[in-house]
DNA sequence: ATATAATCCAAGTAATTACTCGGAAAACTC
DNA sequence: GAGTTTTCCGAGTAATTACTTGGATTATAT
């Protein structure tokens, strides 16, 4: 594995602003190309500086990509821990709801880049941001069927919050990276939070 | 996008064996590094065949992992066509563990380059073989819900038997590439195939 | 046996890649 | 304003890539 920390923050206003521009272009190149196509050359060119700018910052292209996924992700984070705080005080049910629908939408925005990030570039679902986001994604299954246990509880507490979470953070993606209609995105929304719930639980959230 | 067809079949037994060894080659490769590191001469060098000899076959790289893929996906088809036959005998719960364990089976023994294949590679889940394979899938869950409607149903069918799919798909792939023991292995695929159930049904496969 | 087709291949090519060099220009420090 | 540090950069390099060429070798057909 390479080294992924940018070799040196910009101290003066000029280079940050070629820091982030560094940064944005790959964003935009990956908005509209493979993994495949993002090269170090293009990235600088895009963002307007000189190839050895980029060098000057980033030991090599995948430290680029690391900064790219650590912003994401903190934009992902600060939205699903304010959600996390909001849902406290809701019933199960509402909860998951919310969670859910918080977590596809700090998605949606740039599902182009996420997807060729997740799912196509190698190291980037070991980075420590996408890890830790999901691991988030795991208490929040276990403590849905802590609050609202069912008729029946589940035999393997651990593997099963696992085993939930993982179906839950796959398809939070699927549901976010697909092209349909904002209406019908909030209604597979729903329904997944509602498979969610029952996958928990062991009944529909909406019965007796 | 390439052409992903072999450019022409072998028709001697001696050519036959060097299409054979490149696609297995590039299993071999993928079985111990990423989709990155597979290059073509690298392949036929595995292979043990000239270069020339690959592309003699072959239009490109892609083609190469097209067959390779394709190969695979007909022994999981195989497998699932056979787990399907045998399910439509039994009750919807034992049904859904027996697909669930068949479907996790098939894939276990090649974990290593299914997760390159599905993971990393761009096309490669958009191969009409993986595509069908999926959509087998969204019929068993729909099959499911009919066999065993739940107290409550659910309020779109096809949407709800789509996610279902989708994360009893991923869930398959986790549990099949975790490096783990088969027992704890069919362990989770049993939670699995319950959490799954618990899904389509709306309770628990061991409730009154 | 001869002609035809199938199979093989090592050396080579053109393109692309990540990354370096050597130094100029601009911004801070005092 | 002299000196120091930061920032910038385009030309260049060494390595690697997918793929071609031109022909030799082997099998098949008649």
């Amino acid at each position: 594995m390479p080294d992924l920390k940018p070799k040196k923050r910009p101290k003066q206003a000029r280079s940050r602003a070629s820091f982030d521009a560094i940064v944005d272009a790959a964003a935009r190149l990956l908005r509209e190309r493979d993994y495949e196509a993002l090269t170090t050359n293009r990235i600088a060119e895009q963002a307007g500086v000189g190839i050895a700018t980029l060098y000057e910052f980033f030991p090599n292209k995948e430290a680029v990509v690391a900064e790219l996924v650590a912003r994401l992700m903190t934009r992902v984070e600060t939205n699903m821990e304010q959600a996390f705080s909001e849902a406290s005080g809701m019933e199960p049910w509402p909860a998951v709801a919310h969670m859910t629908r918080r977590a596809v939408g700090s998605l949606v925005d740039e599902r182009d880049v996420f997807r060729v990030l997740l799912r196509q570039v190698p190291f980037v679902p070991m980075l420590p941001a996408v890890v830790e986001t999901r691991a988030a994604l795991a208490a929040l299954s276990q403590r849905v069927r802590i609050h609202a246990a069912g008729a029946l509880d589940l035999p393997m507490p651990e593997e099963d919050a696992w085993l939930i979470s993982e179906m839950l953070y796959n398809a939070i993606l699927e549901v976010a990276f697909l092209d349909v209609s904002e209406r019908k995105r909030a209604e597979l929304t729903k329904e997944l939070a509602r498979l969610t719930y029952r996958m928990a639980v062991g009944r529909d959230p909406e019965a007796g």
